[in-house]
DNA sequence: CGAGCGATTCGC
DNA sequence: CGAATCGCTCGG
């Protein structure tokens, strides 16, 4: 049985990165309470982005606006934002405070309260639920106007731990054409083997 | 089943 | 005015 109250502790938020996210993140389980109920689903797909160096994060060049600013805060609580007019992304920040790191959640295998995630994104395809930013957002019933800014050691959003490390496979990001010298860095990071992956 | 395109709102 | 996307349509 999964222990969905075992946090991810605050002192991992504040590792490197790509370690967090390497060893900690991928394998972990996303977990949400909205609306009175509980989905749960287990990351298997993840960019990094870096707010001081790194041309595709939104905080580029450590530019804090009212939309950024969540990133710089210390790690362990949500960036969502909107995009597109239609679509939430939700983002884990890392780092220590006045840092601008966050990590973006691309993809989740469904493990718990499937049927409420069929029911948001209506649609029956157990592949087709979680297997891309705005899907899983809409399937936990996570937007940008509740849930961003929230600490993620509690409901209504929360991450708990995996089982442990796992083999996983770098890629370069995705719709970032624009970042120049940084949009081929290998910084998406997905489970090898897992079928619930957005882009092969 | 893969490529192409339109949808639609907010931040800058 | 363009975006860290998605789902539908169309052709092969």
């Amino acid at each position: 049985m999964i222990d969905y109250k075992q946090y991810i502790p605050a002192a991992s938020y504040l590792r490197d990165p790509f370690a967090f996210a390497q060893e900690e993140l991928l394998g972990a389980y996303l977990c949400s309470n909205i609306g009175k109920r509980f989905c749960a689903g287990k990351i298997t797909e993840l960019e990094v982005y870096l707010g001081h160096c790194d041309k595709a994060c939104h905080a580029y060049p450590d530019k804090k606006t009212k939309r950024t600013e969540v990133m710089f805060r210390q790690g362990g609580c949500a960036y969502v934002y909107f995009v597109y007019g239609m679509y939430n992304q939700f983002n884990v920040v890392v780092g220590k405070e006045g840092e601008a790191n966050a990590i973006l959640i691309r993809s989740l295998e469904p493990i718990a309260g499937i049927d409420i995630m069929r029911e948001r994104r209506h649609t029956e395809k157990l592949n087709n639920l979680t297997t891309g930013p705005g899907k899983l957002c809409q399937a936990l019933g996570i937007t940008a106007k509740e849930h961003n800014g929230l600490e993620l050691n509690q409901p209504p959003l929360w991450l708990a731990k995996g089982e442990g490390k796992n083999d996983f496979v770098s890629a370069p990001r995705v719709g970032i054409d624009y970042a120049e010298e940084y949009r081929d860095k290998p910084w998406r990071f997905y489970l090898k083997d897992s079928l619930f992956i957005s882009k092969k």
